[in-house]
RNA sequence: GCCGGAGUGGCGGAAUUGGCAGACGCACAGGACUUAAAAUCCUGCGAUCUUUACCGAUCGUACCGGUUCGAUUCCGGUCUCCGGCACCA
């Protein structure tokens, strides 16, 4: 070790070390308690950047922290490596996506490997290796034959930019999620997870996890939006189908005043065809074709329609009404058709003011403000049922089981269950994902490909035009092929894989990650699932996230996993910004994590990104904080180096005498307490690092009084450095060194702090009149009530407060506090 | 519109169970060391008032109100910002 600080020479040495020795190598040790920690894997695009950083120095220090705790910790690092920069990069610098993308993973292995993160690099994976989309396609086909994959005609979201369709959840405001261009909507055949069979274990399931941010379980459950009421079926005059709808509020249904279709849905055609509506409707019908789903469906529209000439009747009290239809009525969602009670719908009563529709309230507010039979808006609340036949003067509440059950006895209706989540569109028509392995057969329709000719390889002899077909369509020897089943002639599937697939059972190929017979080896999923934290942006609260827990339920269901949730405990960390918003290129406010390591180290760009803000908020990047880190990590390395000669001899037992050395005490064993509850149970790794600091602070200031106790100083550096080793390891391990130990500082145990160094012998005591601070004083640690008393009542200063006031009461709280109340 | 979350010094932030608001750091100011500068070390640092000074007083955690001996913390209301969802029947 030298005088100064050289964080390069250091950093080069331990990473090294650790290197040679494969201290990060994990294994299957039954008997000792495991920890799974994760984080989320980096899609490969070249470089690092700070929100990289900041994600794996968060899972870096509790890695660190857990290995030092006697944990068996596995730390895995991977690639998210399919997806369309590649191909970007393919079609605009005509470089081969594999070139592009494994270059790309070698720089940032290296670069992860330089800011001395402890990963496991023999489990490492890539989701682009053969090796890894085979099981991908292995887990494609279960869902095949479990019947979880299809394919269907449906119009689909497609980004005229990316040149391919797009997931519901990939599109953003109506635009595309990647690349913001407008999606627009597109008729065709794609292959669906059906996600929507596990949409109520996802939805119920939330409640287990309980080590997640409600904010993400919160979104999760919107975003899943179960509905609970019924579907109802309408008799349409003249047309021999039902008219089935889907209602939250089956107690209103006295107050249909008419019925509005999806412009999408499969009767309009039919019930228009030959009439003297027929006309018009096609030309409403064009109108909404050209216009974007954005416009389409935003809330603020105005509410459209027209009349189809048609008539419905009504269940319950055989009224017929009008049938419409309208832009605010969706194809996708229910049934694709609704029910309108403009009295208790603002909807349908916007509409109905529109086109002079009559409005019936059926339920009615116990509120005299409100005028039901003149409303200028519709009434949405609980209330009394009126206008409603036999169920008058129940409350609506009530009256929705009591309706719903009556429909039960006619044949009418049913209580249903609506889901807002759709299954989930996975094909894409890109080169650079997993091909998907299904095969096309005249005679026996979709087949999928043998087990035992996995994995269907990417061809190499593609043309990357950019423009509209999968690529693998143009390889020569990609398409044609033989039906697995009737040996006939057939052709591949040439879509490929969404890339969320990929991402969503990364964590369990990591508990067997080389496994070339089979996808991974139960017992070591048992060994390690689930996941025990897992930490990653919030920007994953859905996608990711849904997609993830989705798998896992499947692959638990078919015996695969051991847990049906992946992920126990989550932590979402917040964005790094500088000047108050995101860093992006385009704004120029990018800080390079490359810069910052070679600059100050990656000691201090770790210990500055953890020590700025907690986890889980916004950081904004702050070049005078660096500054900062830094000369404290120099502030330390000074005192060690001083330090070193005169305490390597010192007595490794020590007994604190002098007020100095029971101050030092104190400081050291609550900052042993503070760190360990900080970053063992709150993730707040910056009030962990205040409290090191103020450990040298208190260092700083014992080391300099007449007779220190040396064997005191000696356990008080040898804490600070392993306290502070999980953040700044290189350092730790140079300074571990310096004083006189010899292996690696990461193997060393977590210090434990004496509970007796805690108690102080005198307390200052709050003396408060009527709440107010008005002196400060020491007392023995311990005194009670009465005891405290007495001394308070001593005091001068507490004399001539007092005198002439009348005291009503004394709240005391021992070791605290004592307040008078007076008059 | 609905659902979450947040609002504390010049700044990042702390206060874990209702008990000293502002830990720790940054910035700034003053001092020591130095020929000088940097680095380092020490001291101060919410606002207002008062005082020669020491001391002291009042206000202060977005705003208004409530509960309490005592509120950044609990309750009711308002405002602002951020995030998610949004014609989901």
């Amino acid at each position: 070790m030298n005088e100064r600080y050289d964080f390069t020479d250091i950093e080069v040495k331990w990473q090294k070390y650790w290197e040679d020795n494969k201290l990060f190598k994990s294994t299957e040790e039954e008997g000792k308690k495991k920890y799974y920690l994760l984080e989320m894997f980096p899609y490969p695009s070249g470089k690092l950047h700070m929100g990289h950083v900041r994600n794996y120095s968060i899972g870096d220090v509790a890695s660190r922290y857990l290995k030092m705790n006697g944990y068996n910790v596995l730390h895995p690092m991977g690639w998210d490596s399919f997806g369309l920069p590649a191909e970007n990069a393919a079609i605009n610098n005509n470089i081969h996506p594999n070139i592009w993308t494994w270059n790309n993973i070698k720089e940032m292995r290296i670069q992860l490997k330089g800011l001395g993160f402890s990963y496991d690099w023999d489990r490492e994976v890539a989701t682009c290796h053969p090796d890894y989309y085979k099981w991908m396609q292995w887990i494609f086909i279960q869902f095949f034959e479990k019947g979880l994959a299809y394919k269907k005609k449906y119009p689909v979201n497609w980004c005229p930019s990316c040149q391919t369709v797009l997931a519901n959840e990939q599109v953003v405001d109506g635009a595309c999620e990647r690349c913001t261009s407008t999606v627009i909507k597109k008729d065709l055949e794609q292959w669906y997870l059906k996600i929507t069979d596990y949409a109520d274990r996802l939805l119920n399931d939330l409640d287990k996890l309980t080590g997640w941010p409600n904010k993400v379980k919160v979104m999760q459950k919107n975003w899943i939006g179960k509905s609970i009421g019924a579907e109802v079926d309408f008799i349409i005059e003249g047309f021999d189908k039902k008219l089935s709808i889907f209602t939250t509020r089956p107690d209103t249904l006295f107050g249909v005043t008419y019925m509005v279709l999806a412009p999408e849905h499969p009767y309009v055609k039919e019930l228009v065809a030959g009439s003297e509506l027929e006309a018009s409707v096609n030309e409403f019908l064009d109108e909404l074709q050209h216009l974007s789903d954005i416009d389409r469906t935003e809330a603020t529209a105005e509410k459209d329609g027209v009349f189809i000439g048609r008539y419905a009747i009504n269940p319950l009290n055989g009224k017929s009404v009008p049938i419409y239809i309208a832009n605010y009525v969706l194809m996708d969602y229910g049934t694709g058709a609704i029910m309108a009670v403009p009295a208790h719908d603002q909807r349908d009563f916007d509409f109905a003011v529109k086109y002079k529709l009559d409005i019936i309230p059926v339920v009615d507010p116990k509120n005299p403000d409100i005028d039901i039979n003149n409303l200028n808006e519709a009434f949405e609340a609980e209330g009394i049922m009126i206008n409603s036949g036999q169920f008058d003067g129940m409350d609506n509440v009530v009256a929705q089981e009591k309706i719903i059950k009556s429909l039960e006895e006619k044949g009418t209706g049913d209580k249903s269950v609506n889901f807002r989540l759709r299954d989930w569109l996975i094909s894409r028509q890109r080169y650079w994902g997993t091909p998907i392995p299904m095969i096309y057969c005249e005679k026996c329709g979709w087949v999928p490909e043998k087990l035992e000719n996995l994995p269907v390889l990417l061809p190499t002899d593609v043309v990357f035009s950019g423009k509209g077909e999968s690529p693998l369509a143009t390889s020569k020897t990609f398409t044609e092929t033989t039906c697995p089943k009737c040996e006939g002639k057939a052709t591949r599937e040439t879509d490929t894989m969404d890339t969320f697939l990929d991402s969503s059972w990364y964590f369990l190929r990591y508990t067997d990650a080389k496994n070339s017979n089979q996808i991974w080896d139960k017992k070591n999923a048992e060994y390690w699932m689930p996941v025990d934290q897992y930490i990653g942006g919030v920007e994953h609260a859905i996608l990711h996230l849904l997609y993830a827990r989705f798998f896992t339920k499947f692959l638990y269901d078919l015996g695969y996993c051991p847990s049906d949730e992946p992920f126990i405990n989550l932590l979402t960390q917040g964005m790094v910004l500088k000047d108050g918003t995101k860093m992006s290129k385009s704004k120029g406010n990018v800080v390079s994590p490359e810069e910052i390591i070679n600059k100050y180290g990656a000691d201090t760009a770790r210990l500055f990104i953890l020590f700025a803000s907690p986890p889980d908020k916004e950081l904004e990047w702050s070049d005078a904080g660096i500054e900062g880190s830094y000369r404290f990590l120099n502030r330390v390395h000074r005192m060690i180096f001083e330090l070193a000669e005169r305490i390597k001899d010192a007595p490794s037992e020590y007994t604190a005498l002098s007020t100095e050395d029971k101050k030092l005490a104190y400081v050291m064993n609550a900052s042993i307490k503070k760190v360990t509850e900080d970053v063992g149970s709150r993730f707040n790794f910056n009030t962990a690092i205040s409290s090191i600091m103020e450990l040298v602070n208190g260092i700083y200031r014992y080391k300099e009084i007449k007779n220190p106790n040396s064997g005191l100083l000696k356990a008080a550096a040898e804490d600070l450095i392993l306290l502070l080793a999980p953040f700044t390891p290189h350092i730790c391990e140079e300074m571990w060194e310096h004083i006189g130990h010899s292996g690696t500082i990461y193997l060393e145990k977590w210090p434990v702090y004496d509970e007796a160094a805690l108690i102080k012998d005198s307390i200052e005591i709050v003396i408060q009149l009527n709440g107010k601070v008005k002196e400060k004083i020491e007392v023995a640690n311990g005194l009670n009530k009465e005891q405290l008393e007495e001394v308070v009542m001593e005091n001068e200063k507490v004399k001539v407060l007092l005198k002439d006031k009348e005291i009503i009461k004394v709240i005391a709280v021992p070791n605290k506090l004592f307040n008078i109340v007076i008059k």
